[in-house]
DNA sequence: GTGAGGCTTGTGTCC
DNA sequence: CAAGCCTCAC
């Protein structure tokens, strides 16, 4: 996990809310800047680095700009340049400019490299993050006015699950029907769309619990305040609100703000797109950056449409493309493009590049999973022979499962990796109980976080206390905490329960009194020796205690950069990096979203497969348009590459524990035949086998597929419909009877129970049991797992 | 109030 | 297949 360091301007931040107008100070340190320079007199050194485009993208600073640029044509460059070029020219103070990314990696980038160009001013910039942060930032200093204390928590999926999922019960109506997850999304979806409770129309309200859709959204956003917190949606929707309703801070803002520049801005969604509508209408200094191509985050409801109405939003824009890409080889470029061209809504342009040498992308099928993730692991150390530094090396896939199998992999091989994403250091359990405990601390209307920590460590308060404590707190209207306060004095409660109770909250009184003194990172290692959290996990004698306690020793050592506890757990909130003080050099494993914005040498693709990617999910739901946004996904994961793209396809995978065949996905077919070469492996793969089933009517007819019994009517979406005969599905089902399905099924024959084999991942072993061509070996050093027989060989 | 064991269900992508 | 949830026995 990387923290931001804390910084002169920070500290400063900390007690004095930044007056609006008064200029900070400007570093001294500056560098070079003549500031009589004329702009258009032949451009300073440190601009003849970039193209016309890039230039004049930078150069014009009055006035709305779009910039449409295409993957790797160094729209960043363009960006921190023309961040850089206000600054120098002294357009504005670093903290009159209102610089929006989408991800706090993205924010990092552009800070760093802004301070690359101008050196500290970057420093004094408090207003570049992701629209997020920048949210939380602000809504700290107006919380008031949308009734809430400026100390209010961030609360992430899982607390806001659980605190659905309550008042779903409260109010009678069946969560089994009706899940937390599924309130969750409509809330979600209706913020991203600037929608209050009020705002819902007939069909969003039916939308949930027949009719129940508003009323539960309206009782959630009570509780919310109740509990003085916000989600993420609600930083961006309070925010909005704040405008609508206040003119006056709005203009402050207005004022403030001289110039707005916006990252992605094909992934805007809604309640962005106003709060950034009303902060540059007033100056119309907007300048927006992004590529249809790579609109990705629909999902999550980015409306492509925010780029394609630029121009009628701020008439006169200058729209300015960026075409000239310097990532990537032709072929790579030529594959990107041959792909998405088969979307049909978009803008349109052309790549070119002037790099003329390049290799093919290669397109490798495989037998199943595990062997995809051997094929990458010996080309990944092919490619370390040769001298390509790992951090040069890509996996990118489409769902986080996905990693799973090459972590396994690598760990076997001893191949440095990292995972980006996946399960955060933050939401590790014992990491959230040591958040629980100080957001308690900074926040003593945090009922979430005092829940989950009430009776953690084990101290005897169960469900009983605590419906009891619910009780007096929902009666009085005050929070948990001091419920539990007050029952603690009084005969509600056993002795025994009240006596925990009030030595608990003695503690906690002492912790907050403390945290005003103590580092944030004292703080923790107080609380969790006096709670006893480091006594439990002492106790514990279970193999991963002693790596919750290293982390936890990790969290405490994070927070070391944090002055006060405010800061620290604001970035906790809403930063999910966790890419730690990276020791020497490491592939890296991550979705295809997280690495929107990056590039590598050599990517590798794996799981392209119908079903994986494009996802079963898309293909189910949203129909073209989801597909379509499958295919950006696509263009976007092949232009990380700069050299090499290899892109693989298994035959057979499990999901959901069950093994599924596949075939391999459309966007492999749709890539322009002299962009690629194929290759297939030994074991077979699905090349070959798609080379059979195109030739033959059913190659595999000899083998009978496994009729559907119950348990298949669980898989992914095919099978489902599979089972239920669902019709609009035939196709699909059609492909999949005679898929290679069954070809796994065939025993291979040569090995009998009881005898002794080879496996290249877990060494000797004795056969168990067999089913079908699956074996239940024992193996020596590995224990019992379940194996293909044709990845054993008999043992001499 | 705690823990063990069975049953169900899921895995999309991020701030 | 796993994790999470629920139920039931101490």
């Amino acid at each position: 996990m990387s923290a931001r360091p804390s910084s002169p301007s920070c500290a400063s931040r900390k007690n004095d809310p930044a007056p609006l107008h008064g200029a900070r100070v400007f570093p001294s340190c500056s560098p070079v800047t003549d500031p009589a320079l004329p702009a258009d007199s032949g451009a300073p050194e440190w601009l003849a680095r970039l193209n016309e485009p890039q230039r004049e993208a930078v150069l014009t600073t009055e006035g709305p700009v779009l910039m449409l640029a295409g993957a790797g044509t160094g729209k960043t460059a363009a960006l921190t340049h023309r961040l850089a070029h206000l600054i120098r020219e002294r357009k504005a103070w670093p903290s009159e400019i209102l610089c929006v990314t989408f991800t706090n990696k993205a924010a990092r980038e552009m800070r760093h490299r802004v301070g690359q160009l101008i050196g500290d001013a970057v420093e004094g910039m408090p207003f570049l993050g992701t629209f997020h942060s920048i949210c939380a930032r602000m809504l700290r200093r107006h919380a008031e006015l949308v009734g809430l204390q400026s100390n209010y928590t961030i609360i992430d999926t899982d607390d806001q699950l659980r605190l659905l999922k309550l008042l779903i019960q409260d109010a009678g109506i069946d969560d089994k029907r009706w899940p937390a997850r599924q309130l969750a999304g409509l809330i979600d979806g209706w913020k991203n769309r600037g929608l209050n409770p009020g705002d819902l129309d007939a069909m969003d309200n039916e939308s949930y619990a027949n009719g129940k859709g508003q009323q539960m959204y309206r009782t959630y956003q009570e509780r919310m305040k109740a509990l003085n917190a916000c989600d993420f949606g609600d930083l961006l929707l309070h925010m909005l609100n704040i405008f609508r309703q206040h003119r006056d801070v709005l203009e402050q803002y207005q004022q403030r703000f001289k110039y707005v520049m916006v990252d992605e801005y094909q992934d805007t969604n809604a309640v962005q797109y106003l709060w950034l509508r009303l902060l540059a209408q007033e100056r119309k200094n907007i300048c927006v950056v992004g590529d249809d191509d790579q609109s990705i985050y629909s999902w999550r409801g980015a409306e492509v449409a925010n780029i394609l109405r630029f121009e009628k939003d701020f008439p006169g824009a200058k729209v300015i493309r960026l075409e000239q890409n310097y990532r990537s080889t032709p072929q790579i470029l030529a594959a990107a493009s041959g792909l998405i061209a088969a979307n049909s809504q978009r803008l349109g342009k052309t790549l070119w590049t002037e790099l003329n040498a390049g290799e093919k992308l290669r397109v490798i099928g495989v037998w199943d999973a595990p062997e995809e993730a051997r094929r990458v692991g010996e080309e990944i150390e092919r490619l370390e022979h040769e001298g390509a530094p790992l951090d040069e090396v890509a996996i990118l896939v489409r769902a986080q499962y996905q990693t799973r199998e090459f972590e396994d992999r690598f760990i076997q091989i001893g191949l440095n990796y990292r995972i980006i994403g996946g399960f955060r250091f933050y939401e590790r359990a014992e990491i959230r109980d040591a958040l629980a405990y100080l957001r308690v601390i900074a926040q003593p209307a945090d009922d979430l976080g005092f829940e989950r920590i009430y009776n953690q460590p084990k101290r005897g308060l169960g469900a009983k206390t605590l419906e009891k404590m619910y009780q007096h707190a929902r009666r009085q209207g005050i929070p948990l905490a001091a419920a539990a306060l007050e029952l603690a004095d009084s005969d509600e409660l056993p002795a025994r329960a009240r006596k925990t109770i009030a030595e608990l909250m003695a503690m906690f009184l002492r912790w907050r009194e403390m945290s005003e003194e103590v580092t944030p990172s004292e703080l923790l290692r107080t609380v969790l020796a006096e709670s006893g959290y480091d006594d439990m996990l002492k106790a514990d004698r279970s193999p991963e205690s002693a790596g919750r306690a290293e982390n936890l020793t990790e969290l405490a050592r994070a927070m070391e950069e944090y002055e006060t506890l405010a800061d620290f757990l604001e970035h906790v909130a809403l930063v999910m990096d966790n890419d730690r003080a990276d020791d020497g050099e490491k592939v890296t494993i991550m979705t295809m979203h997280a690495a929107k914005g990056l590039e590598f040498n050599h990517v590798f693709l794996p799981g392209w497969e119908e079903g994986v990617f494009p996802s079963q999910r898309s293909l189910d739901e949203g129909g073209l348009a989801s597909l379509e946004e499958e295919r950006r996904l696509a263009y976007v994961a092949i232009t990380r590459a700069r050299r090499r793209c290899t892109i693989l396809h298994a035959a057979n995978r499990r999901i959901y524990g069950q093994w599924t065949s596949s075939i391999p996905s459309r966007f492999i077919e749709e890539l322009p035949e002299d962009t690629f070469n194929q290759e297939t492996t030994m074991t077979g793969g699905a090349s070959l086998w798609r080379a059979n089933w195109s030739e033959s009517e059913d190659p595999f007819a000899h083998v009978s597929r496994d009729k559907p019994d119950r348990s298949s009517a669980r898989g992914p979406g095919w099978q489902r419909a599979l089972a239920s005969g669902y019709e609009t599905k035939q196709v699909r089902v059609k492909e999949s009877t005679r898929s290679a399905a069954s070809f796994a099924a065939k025993p291979r024959g040569d090995i009998a129970v009881g005898e002794r084999v080879f496996h290249d991942k877990f060494g000797y072993g004795e056969v168990m049991g067999m089913e079908g061509n699956k074996l239940e070996i024992l193996f020596d050093h590995a224990g019992t797992k379940r194996v293909i027989d044709s990845f054993v060989q008999k043992a001499d």
